[in-house]
RNA sequence: GGGGGCGUAGCUCAACACGGUCAGAGCGCCGGCCUGUCACGCCGGAGGUUGCGGGUUCAAAUCCCGUCGCUCCCGCCA
């Protein structure tokens, strides 16, 4: 190898480094041409590495062999360039760019990589979702994607941080898992070595964290992946992170206490926002008669009132007939400023609909006295008088009113207190309102499978006080159990656990669980319990919600380097795909599709 | 499993309600010109199974049925 060839050109700087002060000095950028300027002769080209861009100038008189090449180049090609650093003339600087006063007078470039022509325009942010999920990693160049990657991996660092200077310990815990028929389907991994066995990838490290509790860890956590093949949203994918953590000789206060300081450490270091703690405690019920939710966005009010009792007489049918059959009248006030357009009140009937709803009626208050809308001609004086008071409405405010079961009344009119704040324009940005949600049910009752199921999961303990209830009413049951709300984001729940063994019997007997099921299934948890183990309790966090929220962004699959579809495949692999045939009979098993062509 | 929205050139979109002219535009791409641009400019050109399959019709991007993909929501997500 000759002297010259064995010359490396290594970078000198990052292209947002150089500034007139670096006039007249050698330097070698490297990178992606961002932008192409060929007038001919003399070529701009806009230089870009993950810092910064850096504007290079190639002249065919300096440079009259790389001259042809630079003919060819292509946005998005990587280069390498060497050159001298030179002052931009007065008039020809580029006050937009941070390095516009300088430019790369280029004395030597090669093309490390040609590419070829973009499928799309990197920056146009209204490309289809599905070509930029396909080329993500181009999508990744320009986008911000980048940053909010950075921002993620900022916000598990302080995670960690925080986990580490309170005591805790990092443990990680198996992907291959048992599969446990309660809660989300499993992702099942055929074994080969068992044939007709499989694996479940975990749905949350759950069973493992109590188990360390039985093994005297006291204090554990863990930013773990989890798997849950269910439909997807905006804010769910089917593998996705949680901050986990579990704690023995804790009540509930403590863990709320551990959790409310991490998310302030979060918030000052990532956003410079001072949260203020504890966060308010609300009770479950309170959050779903005021909010229609159990997740309420609290950056805005539009709260839900209850009007059954003024209208207990009304001659209004239809709301008559539901007050009869035991439902209630729930009403929703919206300032006169949320426009209530013919086409929204159907588009908000039809949304209400998606809720079980069969009908939502509004009314507007021209003044103190008199009602626009359908129920005008229904309502009495006192009716009005007695519906205006409660909403405190003034004139020119509306007022949408569903009548039915309260879950359904509630839940409808929580989902269009949404809608309604969005279209008003009612929502704070800049804005984040944290709170607990606490005392769910323990139980809610299954119609499909015609016994109880439980709300959290199985492990979760009754509160102290409504142990009783567990055989006389079991659905009045509260839980010990809390959410943590951010902005109407669930970001997370927990609950202290059962760590009685007799009590946690009794749990799987409730939920219509044999004894001999429950040993099959959760044998080896019963067991632990058997032998030791501390009261314990913890919670846990979608990490990815978490950073959306941070990042401001609308959906986590922007927080996620390479996530899935609503239908759970990645179109950049195109995974799920088919697997060899010889694959699929060393793990003994078959497509029904082909067991059905053999058989 | 159910409902809403979308699918036309490489990309973004128009033409679709009321079926009928060669399915157009901008950007990108290809060729030519251009030595101070930074959204470089100017001239010329190529590029289409209107997602796919079927139906109605003299005639379908347009109407109907089915299907696939993306997306939002309900159910589901212990």
């Amino acid at each position: 190898m000759t002297e010259q060839s064995r010359q490396k050109y290594t970078r000198t700087h990052g292209c947002n480094q150089l500034s007139s002060h670096n006039a007249g000095e050698q330097v070698v950028l490297a990178g992606w041409v961002n932008s192409l300027r060929n007038l001919g002769g003399v070529v701009f080209l806009d230089l870009r590495d993950r810092d910064g861009l850096t504007q290079v100038v190639v002249n065919p008189e300096e440079l009259a062999d790389a001259a042809e090449d630079v003919r060819q180049l292509r946005e998005e090609s990587v280069i390498q360039v060497k050159g001298t650093v030179r002052e931009r003339p007065e008039n020809m600087r580029n006050p937009d760019m941070k390095t516009g006063d300088i430019e790369v007078v280029a004395s030597w470039l090669k093309i490390e990589n040609l590419a070829a022509p973009m499928p799309f325009h990197l920056e146009d942010e209204e490309v289809g979702e599905d070509l930029r999920l396909q080329y993500r990693y181009l999508e990744m160049r320009r986008s911000g994607l980048i940053d909010k990657l950075r921002l993620r991996h900022r916000t598990s660092q302080i995670v960690r941080d925080y986990f580490d200077t309170s005591g805790f310990v990092e443990v990680e815990t198996p992907i291959l898992s048992k599969s446990t028929p309660e809660g989300a389907r499993d992702y099942l991994v055929p074994s080969r070595v068992h044939e007709g066995k499989f694996y479940a990838l975990p749905q949350a490290p759950q069973q493992y964290k109590q188990l360390l509790m039985a093994s005297g860890v006291e204090k554990y956590f863990q930013i773990a992946r989890c798997f849950r093949d269910e439909d997807l949203r905006a804010d769910r994918q089917p593998e996705f992170t949680q901050v986990d953590m579990e704690m023995s000789f804790v009540e509930r206060d403590d863990i709320l206490t551990e959790v409310e300081g991490m998310i302030q450490r979060v918030m000052r270091e990532m956003l410079g926002k001072e949260v203020p703690l504890p966060f308010p405690r609300m009770d479950y019920r309170d959050a779903m008669a005021r909010f229609g939710t159990d997740k309420p966005d609290l950056r805005f009010g539009l709260e839900l009132v209850e009007v059954t009792e003024h209208l207990r007489d009304t001659s209004f049918r239809v709301f008559q007939k539901v007050i009869d059959s035991g439902g209630c009248i729930k009403a929703l006030p919206l300032p006169g400023s949320v426009q209530l357009s013919e086409r929204r009140i159907e588009d908000w009937t039809r949304i209400a609909g998606e809720y079980g709803a069969k009908g939502l009626i509004w009314l507007k208050f021209e003044d103190e006295q008199t009602i626009k809308g359908p129920l005008a001609k229904f309502l009495t004086e006192p009716e009005i008088q007695a519906v205006r008071a409660e909403t405190n409405a003034e004139k020119g405010d509306y007022v949408l009113l569903v009548a039915d079961r309260r879950e359904i009344a509630e839940s409808a009119l929580g989902r269009l207190r949404m809608e309604a704040a969005e279209a008003g324009e009612l929502i704070p940005s800049d804005r984040y309102n944290f709170a607990w949600i606490v005392n769910f049910p323990l139980l809610e009752y299954d119609e499909e499978q015609g016994n109880y199921s439980p709300m959290h999961h199985p492990f979760t303990s009754p509160v102290k006080e409504d142990l009783h209830l567990l055989d006389e009413n079991p659905l009045q049951t509260r839980a010990n159990a809390f959410d943590i709300v951010m902005n109407g984001v669930e970001l997370g729940g927990g609950s202290i656990r059962i760590h009685d063994p007799a009590l946690q019997e009794k749990m799987f007997n409730v939920l219509g669980m044999g004894e001999e099921e429950s040993r099959k299934r959760f044998g080896h948890l019963l067991k632990a319990l058997g032998y030791g183990t501390p009261p314990h309790g913890g919670i846990a966090l979608g990490l990815d919600r978490f950073v959306m929220l941070l990042a401001g962004a609308a959906s986590i699959r922007d927080v996620i380097a390479f996530p899935k579809t609503a239908r759970a495949s990645c179109l950049l692999t195109g995974a799920p795909s088919d697997a060899e045939e010889a694959q699929w009979r060393e793990l003994h098993i078959a497509p029904r599709r082909q067991q059905k062509e053999k058989g």
